[in-house]
DNA sequence: TGTCCAAA
C-alpha cells in the first residue's frame, strides 16, 4: 500500500465515543490538524480498530469518509500511526506533555539541545544516553523511557510484523490478538496465528515457522495443521466434525507437502489427543469435532428439549375459541385458509415449538401472519408496540438470518423483524450480549428462513430463549444449506420431535403450473421427460457455454420485444466468472436494457471501475443499510445521476430508488452495489420474478448441484426460460452428495428425547406432539442426514450414561 | 465456487 497517495486526516482524540475492548473496535472523535484532502471541518469522527490511544498523542488516521445513517459523515480508517514530532519545537512540547509525568519544559528543551531533532529515536535504541542530561535524575530518565516504549511500542511491533511479510492490515489483525506481546509470541510459536487470527492458513505460518528453524513433526507444527484442517474443511464444506481415519490422513499429506519430512500417523495422533486436552477439539468414537461445534450441537438439543418440555400452552384456550377467532380473522382478511395451513397456526399456538416448513408459494408468510394474528386475539393482547408502556414487554418477537427476510417478515406481518444477530445483541467478537444468563423478552418466536442458520448461531439463539415462551421456525429444507457448518432446520426435521407442519399446495401459481411440477421433480431427483418441450410457462434452449451471452441476448431481446421490462426478467447463474458467468452477462444485458445509442449522447453516466451506472440501470445492495431500510439482496433502480460540480459536497452521486425509497451513493459508496441483470442464485435466494432466464451449462461444472437449480427454478412466477445443455441439468439434479454435510444433531436429539423402550411395550409421553418411537424416528431419518449405523442400542448405552452422570 | 451477520 502506499500511504502517499491515501486520504489521511492527522489530528489527536478528543474523546472516545465507543470502544470495544475486545477487538478494539473503536469510534472516536478527534481535532483535525492536517490533512491531504478538501475538509473545512475542525472535529471529525473517526472509526476503525485502534490500539489504545491518548489525548496527547497526534496520529495519523488513513482511510475514507462515510456516511452513517444516523451519526453522519465520519471517517472509516483502514489503519493508524503515530505522528512522532519531527521539529524542536514539537519535541519538547511532546516530551513537556502531560504525557511525561514531571518534565517540564526546561527538561524537555535540553534534551533536545543535547541530543537533536531524532532525540526520541536515539533516547529508544539507547536509553543510557538519557544519563548525559544534566539535572535529570534516575528516576525521570525511567519515567522517559518507559513512557516512550509504551507509546511507540506499537510502532515498533508494526516495523517488526512489516519485516515478518505482514501487510498493515493484517499487522494490525495480529497486534489486535496479541497486543505489546506480539513479537514475542510470533518469535516463539508462529503457529499461534493460525489458531488465534483470522486470514492466517497453515501455509503462511508455516513459511514463518521455517524461517524460524521449526520443522518436521515439531509439536507447534502438527497441531496447527490439524487445527487449520478442521477448521478449514469444516468451515468450506458446512461439516460438523470430520472421520478421524481420513482427518489424521490428510493431516499428514498437508505437512509432507511442504517438507520432504515423513510425519508419522501416531505423531499426529498424539498432538490431536493433546488439542483434546486443550480443549480445542472434541473427539468421540471416530469423529473429530472443532470444541465450538461440538459443544454448539450439545447446548442446542439442550435447549430444544428444554423448550419442548414446556407443557403450559397445550391447554391454553379451547378449540371452540380458535375456530370462532380463525374464522373472524378469515372474514377480516378476506381469506380463507387451508387444512394444513389452520392446522400449522392451531399447532403454533398451543405447542411450545412448531416447525412450519414449505417450498415458495406455499403459504408459510400467510401462516405467520395468521399465527400473529390469533396469538393476539386469543391472548387479548395489541399487534402494536405503541400500546405497551416502557416497562412491558412486547410478546412477538420476530428474526430472520438476513436483513432482507427480516424486512419481509415486517412487510407481510405489519410487526417489527429483526436480523438474528441484532436481535441477540452481536458485538463483534463473536460473542452476544443476550444469552442464558440475560435472556431476550418475549412470549412468541417466529423465525424465519431457517435454512440459513448454521449450528453456532442456532446455539446462541436457542440459548438466549427464555422458558415459557412459543417458538416457531419456518424454512424450507429444500433451499441452499447455511454458510456455516451444519444443516439445522433439515436435521430437525429429521429427527421428528419437533411438532411440524408440512405445507404442500401451491396457492401462488395458478393451477397447472408446469414451473412448480418441474420443481418437484428435481427436488425428487429427476428431470422431467417433458423438460425440453415447450410449455405454457416454461422453454428450454438448447446451446453450450460459449453459446449462452447470444442466447441469453437473444431471448432477452425478444422478451424486451414483447414488452417485458428489466423489473420483470432476471438472468439468473451460478458463478461471477466466465463466458457464461454473471459478470459477462450484466454486460450484455446492460447493452440490451439500456445501451447507449446514438440519440441520447448527452445521457448521464458514472464510470467506476469497470462498470459504467446509467439513469435507468437495474442494480443490487450488497450490504445491509437497516436504518436506510435497504437490505443486502434487494433491487433497485437509478434514478438520477448528479456529476461533483452540481452537487453541495462537490462529489460524484448516485441515487437508487429501491422500491421508492431513494438512496444516495458517493463514489465511496459505489462498492456496496452492482448491476443486477444478471445476479448469482444465492443472491436471488428470497426473490421472486415474474420471468427468471436460466442458464445451465458445462462451464459452471464446479457448481451444478440439485439444491442449486431447485432455488433458481422456484423464483421464477410465470415464466421461465432454460438454456443450456440437458446433460447440465441432469448432472447438477444427480449432484447431491457435494453438499452432504456431516452432522450428528439428529442424533443427539434421538438420544436426548427419545426415551428407552422396554421390548415390545407403548411408551407413554404425555405431550402427544412428542410421541414417537426409536424405530420411527430412525424410519423417518433421511439417510443423507449422515446417522450412520445407528441402533436403539447406542441410544440405551447413551442414555444409561446419562442416567449415571 | 458461492454465501451471512455488525458495535455509539
Amino acid at each position: 500500500m502506499n500511504e502517499a497517495l491515501e486520504t489521511y486526516i492527522k489530528g489527536h482524540p478528543i474523546v472516545t465515543i465507543f470502544r470495544n475492548e475486545e477487538n478494539l473496535y473503536t469510534v472516536l472523535r478527534i481535532k483535525v490538524e492536517e490533512t491531504n484532502i478538501e475538509f473545512k471541518e475542525k472535529e471529525i469522527v473517526v472509526i476503525g480498530y485502534f490500539p489504545h490511544v491518548y489525548e496527547e498523542e497526534t496520529y495519523i488516521f488513513y482511510g475514507k469518509f462515510q456516511e452513517h445513517p444516523k451519526y453522519g459523515r465520519q471517517f472509516n480508517v483502514t489503519h493508524v500511526r503515530k505522528d512522532i514530532p519531527k521539529t524542536k519545537q514539537g519535541i519538547i512540547q511532546y516530551l513537556s506533555s502531560d504525557l511525561f509525568k514531571g518534565i517540564g519544559k526546561k527538561t524537555a528543551e535540553s534534551i533536545v539541545d543535547l541530543l537533536g531533532e531524532n532525540a526520541i529515536s536515539r533516547i529508544l535504541e539507547n536509553p543510557s544516553l538519557l544519563d548525559t542530561i544534566p539535572k535529570l535524575s534516575a528516576d525521570k530518565a525511567k519515567t522517559i523511557y518507559e513512557t516512550l516504549v509504551e507509546h511507540q511500542g506499537l510502532e515498533k511491533i508494526m516495523i517488526g510484523l512489516n519485516e515478518l511479510g505482514f501487510g498493515a492490515a493484517l499487522a494490525m489483525r495480529i497486534f489486535q490478538v496479541y497486543k505489546d506481546e506480539t513479537l514475542e509470541i510470533i518469535q516463539s510459536n508462529p503457529y499461534r496465528l493460525v489458531e488465534d487470527v483470522e486470514g492466517i492458513g497453515f501455509s503462511r505460518a508455516d513459511e514463518l515457522g521455517s524461517k524460524l528453524g521449526i520443522q518436521g513433526n515439531h509439536p507447534d507444527r502438527i497441531k496447527a495443521a490439524c487445527l487449520y484442517k478442521l477448521d478449514a474443511d469444516c468451515m468450506q464444506e458446512g461439516h460438523c466434525y470430520l472421520e478421524k481415519s481420513e482427518f489424521v490422513f490428510s493431516v499428514k499429506q498437508m505437512l509432507e507437502s511442504t517438507q520432504p519430512i515423513e510425519i508419522p500417523l501416531e505423531d499426529i495422533e498424539v498432538e490431536l489427543l493433546k488439542l483434546e486436552e486443550e480443549g480445542k477439539v472434541v473427539s468421540k468414537e471416530d469423529r473429530v469435532y472443532l470444541a465450538s461445534i461440538f459443544y454448539s450441537e450439545k447446548g442446542l438439543v439442550n435447549n430444544i428439549k428444554r423448550i419442548l418440555d414446556q407443557k403450559e400452552f397445550a391447554e391454553s384456550f379451547p378449540e371452540s375459541e380458535f375456530l370462532l377467532a380463525l374464522g373472524e380473522l378469515e372474514d377480516r382478511l378476506g381469506i380463507e385458509y387451508a387444512p394444513s395451513q389452520r392446522e400449522a397456526i392451531q399447532t403454533a399456538l398451543s405447542s411450545p415449538m412448531l416447525i412450519l416448513t414449505g417450498g415458495p408459494g406455499t403459504g408459510k408468510t400467510t401462516v405467520i401472519k395468521g399465527i400473529v394474528e390469533l396469538y393476539a386475539e386469543l391472548h387479548g393482547c395489541s399487534l402494536d408496540p405503541k400500546d405497551y408502556k416502557k416497562d412491558e414487554v412486547f410478546p412477538f418477537v420476530l428474526a430472520a438470518p438476513t436483513g432482507r427476510a427480516a424486512k419481509r417478515m415486517t412487510e407481510s406481518t405489519g410487526l417489527p423483524a429483526v436480523t438474528i444477530h441484532r436481535l441477540l445483541g452481536w458485538n463483534g467478537s463473536n460473542t452476544f450480549d443476550f444469552n442464558e444468563e440475560n435472556p431476550i423478552e418475549g412470549k412468541i418466536i417466529i423465525l424465519d428462513e431457517m435454512s440459513m442458520v448454521d449450528i453456532w448461531l442456532a446455539h446462541n439463539l436457542f440459548k438466549a430463549i427464555p422458558d415459557h415462551v412459543q417458538v416457531i421456525l419456518v424454512g424450507d429444507e429444500d433451499q441452499l444449506p447455511s454458510v456455516g457448518p451444519g444443516q439445522v432446520l433439515k436435521d430437525l426435521l429429521a429427527a421428528d420431535l419437533i411438532p411440524t407442519v408440512r405445507l404442500k399446495e401451491i396457492y401462488r401459481q395458478e393451477s397447472g403450473s408446469t414451473i412448480i411440477q418441474l420443481a418437484h421433480s428435481i427436488k425428487n431427483g429427476k428431470l422431467p421427460e417433458d423438460l425440453k418441450k415447450p410449455q405454457r410457462d416454461r422453454s428450454f434452449i438448447s446451446c453450450s457455454t460459449s453459446q449462452i451471452p447470444e442466447v441469453v441476448k437473444q431471448v432477452v431481446g425478444h422478451a424486451v420485444n414483447k414488452g417485458y421490462t428489466s423489473k420483470d426478467i432476471q438472468v439468473l447463474a451460478p458463478m461471477y466468472r466466465g463466458p457464461a458467468g454473471i459478470d459477462q452477462l450484466n454486460k450484455i444485458l446492460q447493452g440490451i436494457f439500456n445501451g447507449k445509442n446514438d440519440s441520447d449522447k448527452k445521457r448521464r453516466e458514472l464510470k467506476f471501475g469497470d462498470v459504467v451506472y446509467r439513469v435507468g440501470d437495474k442494480v443490487l445492495q450488497l450490504v445491509n443499510q437497516p436504518e436506510k431500510n435497504v437490505f443486502n439482496g434487494d433491487i433497485g433502480e437509478v434514478v438520477s445521476i448528479f456529476f461533483a460540480k452540481e452537487t453541495e459536497d462537490k462529489t460524484d452521486q448516485l441515487i437508487v430508488s429501491f422500491e421508492g425509497t431513494e438512496i444516495t451513493y458517493t463514489r465511496q459508496d459505489l462498492s456496496q452495489i452492482t448491476l443486477a441483470y444478471c445476479c448469482s442464485i444465492h443472491k436471488s435466494q428470497g426473490s421472486e420474478f415474474p420471468v427468471v432466464i436460466l442458464p445451465m451449462v458445462r462451464g459452471y461444472y464446479r457448481m451444478l448441484r440439485r439444491n442449486l437449480l431447485y432455488t433458481a427454478i422456484t423464483r421464477a412466477k410465470d415464466k421461465l426460460i432454460l438454456c443450456g445443455e440437458e446433460e447440465s441439468f441432469q448432472i447438477a439434479v444427480n449432484q447431491t452428495d457435494v453438499n452432504f454435510r456431516n452432522t450428528t444433531l439428529t442424533e443427539r436429539l434421538l438420544k436426548k428425547m427419545v426415551p428407552i423402550k422396554e421390548q415390545n411395550q407403548e411408551v407413554e409421553i404425555t405431550n402427544d406432539a412428542l410421541a414417537i418411537s426409536y424405530e420411527e424416528a430412525l424410519m423417518n431419518t433421511d439417510p443423507m442426514i449422515g446417522m450412520g449405523d445407528i441402533t436403539p442400542y447406542d441410544f440405551m448405552e447413551e442414555q444409561e450414561k446419562v442416567n449415571e452422570g
